[in-house]
DNA sequence: GTGAAAGCGCTAACAC
DNA sequence: GTGTTAGCGCTTTCAC
């Protein structure tokens, strides 16, 4: 045990560092003072060029890097990190919102810290609150908890928190959400309209935002006369496609479906186009693809990308001082079809 | 301006929080010294039940969260954050990744920054040091950049990194990549021996793993004594898009379309549905509705959930004091196909 | 030009 | 049981 460690490239040392020097070590290296040190690694003037060259290299030589997590400790700035807790990075969707995330923060030279929830309110909250104590600057958050009191401490504290696709409920946060309700009623009175006789929608119900497309769906159901029917699943595709077949083999079967979302849509498709049924698709997102399957598809669509940048551009008006009144955006949903050709 | 921001929620005050309190607030409001409050806070012992109960109390009235970069500072402690920096977050093979990063990470208790390189070595570079700044514990990174020198300093420094998806050079880091040129090798070598004639690679040169498995599409058809036919574009969907349209209207056009990763394949596949061409397709990655898709469709796959999986877990294994040389773990690929029906 | 001392918010090591 | 002092790595203030 000793100098097995990965060769080192330190000039100073053969074998692996103990720790990261700090400003008094590459002083104590230079033979000058601490905060000699400190200007010359912040850029500040009213030292001598000599005395700055023989700083800058016991720097290189020591490998100094400036902690800043202790700098901004001094100075009071910020952490300049945002946090952004949503259900599940590795879905298209989120990470299309996270991507957008990305942009404006490094716009404003933060750095995003991500964590799934799983969509489990418990986990939601604990990262959240953990995100508060390291000092990020501000959240970003997909809400899954019905209840987020906890949160307005920390917005009254100073971190401001704005709400991603779903609203935050009592809690004075920004939020950006797509109008579900009337873009589903509307996508299926589009159906309704083109001659459809049984429409099905298939949810996951308990999700807010979803429950909120079936209250559409049912709305546009009812105004036309019409049973509204709905089969709940897990949210999974696996599941969704297990009932596509199940529901397509009905001795009536639908003639279009309703989808609420797009990892339920993925495996509706999936179903289709195995069964060949002659069922048309109504998803609510889209999903890679879409435009090139043989098989009937309307869409509607609100964009995971539009929702991240509006959220994060919320998010630095507040940091930047804005204090008006919770804001609440409703992003637009576009709504398009493909047909077989 | 005053009083307009959103309704205050705390005990104490009207009005939105100046800043967040510190213990000596909370020591004051409680009457006790600050070292008492950091008891109390820690859930240490030794502290009257009595004057625990105010303490807790003057806490929850102020809103107290404890500092933890500051406590991580005076304690020593790592900051429980990891960097992750690959190309583009928003596309599916990366968050696929993170989300395995995330995995391991949360077991860890670590939080995982991420930040998208966009496939620019400066910004990339740019990136990886501002996390070692930030005093990230360990870095994971989808390399860009072919001169990765300046890694080693930040690793003989105690920051470790791995790489992901392509090796680092001469960096001493760990890394877990594909057998990117035998993978492919296999493949084209298969679609050989089924009877195919003419195979055409589509790329986007330039990209070291996208070139390697070049590589093997090129030999496996040397072997053969077949003339390698490769068609270069842009690494974009809707790039390859064109390229394919192209390539099928060609006076022979090839039996077989080789695409070397997704988002290049999700072009192919767009094109060859919408011409009708009978190629078959083998494709580097997987993607969505792969298993569906009315084509005949031959997938190589290394998962990218694997390879972040076992990425983070050599950090890990440094972070708890590994100290061997660096390793290289060859990520399995596995290969199937989908028959049109 | 340069440096010594104090302090950001917290904890470690002692005292009382 | 509780409080005091020092100090993590840096910047700020002010003296030389």
């Amino acid at each position: 045990m000793g100098s097995t460690g990965h060769r080192g490239n330190l000039i100073t040392a053969g074998g692996r560092a103990a720790k990261r020097p700090t400003m008094l070590d590459v002083a104590r290296h230079a033979g000058v003072s601490l905060k000699t040190v400190s200007r010359v690694i912040n850029a500040e003037d009213g030292v001598a060029p000599a005395t700055a060259e023989r700083v800058r290299l016991a720097s290189r030589e020591l490998g100094f890097r400036r902690n800043d997590v202790a700098r901004d400790l001094r100075t009071g700035a910020s952490s300049a990190t945002v946090g952004f807790v949503m259900g599940d990075v590795g879905n298209p969707f989120y990470a299309a919102m996270h991507r957008a995330i990305e942009q404006v923060a490094d716009e404003r030279d933060h750095l995003v810290v991500t964590a799934s929830s799983e969509e489990d309110p418990t986990r939601e909250r604990e990262l959240l609150l953990e995100l508060c104590r390291r000092r990020v600057d501000g959240l970003l958050v997909v809400p899954t908890a019905a209840d987020h009191a906890y949160l307005s401490l920390e917005i009254d504290l100073g971190t401001p928190v704005v709400a991603l696709d779903r609203a935050l409920g009592a809690v004075g946060a920004d939020c950006v959400v797509p109008d579900n309700v009337n873009a589903a009623r509307a996508g299926v009175a589009g159906l309704i309209s083109a001659g459809h006789d049984r429409i099905v929608a298939l949810t996951s119900s308990d999700f807010a935002a979803l429950d909120e497309r079936v209250e559409g769906y049912r709305l546009a159901m009812l105004e036309a006369g019409r049973a509204p029917v709905v089969v709940d699943v897990e949210q999974d595709p696996r599941a969704a496609r297990a009932a596509t077949m199940d529901v397509v083999a009905w001795a009536q079967p639908p003639t279009a479906l309703f989808s609420v979302n797009n990892r339920l849509s993925v495996g509706v498709v999936g179903a289709l186009l195995r069964t060949q049924a002659d069922v048309e698709l109504l998803a609510f997102d889209t999903f890679e693809l879409a435009d090139v399957l043989p098989i009937e598809l309307h869409i509607i669509a609100h964009d995971p990308a539009e929702m991240g940048r509006i959220g994060a551009e919320f998010l630095f008006d507040r940091l930047d001082g804005f204090e008006g009144e919770p804001r609440k955006h409703v992003v637009s949903t576009r709504s398009w079809s493909y047909t077989r050709d």
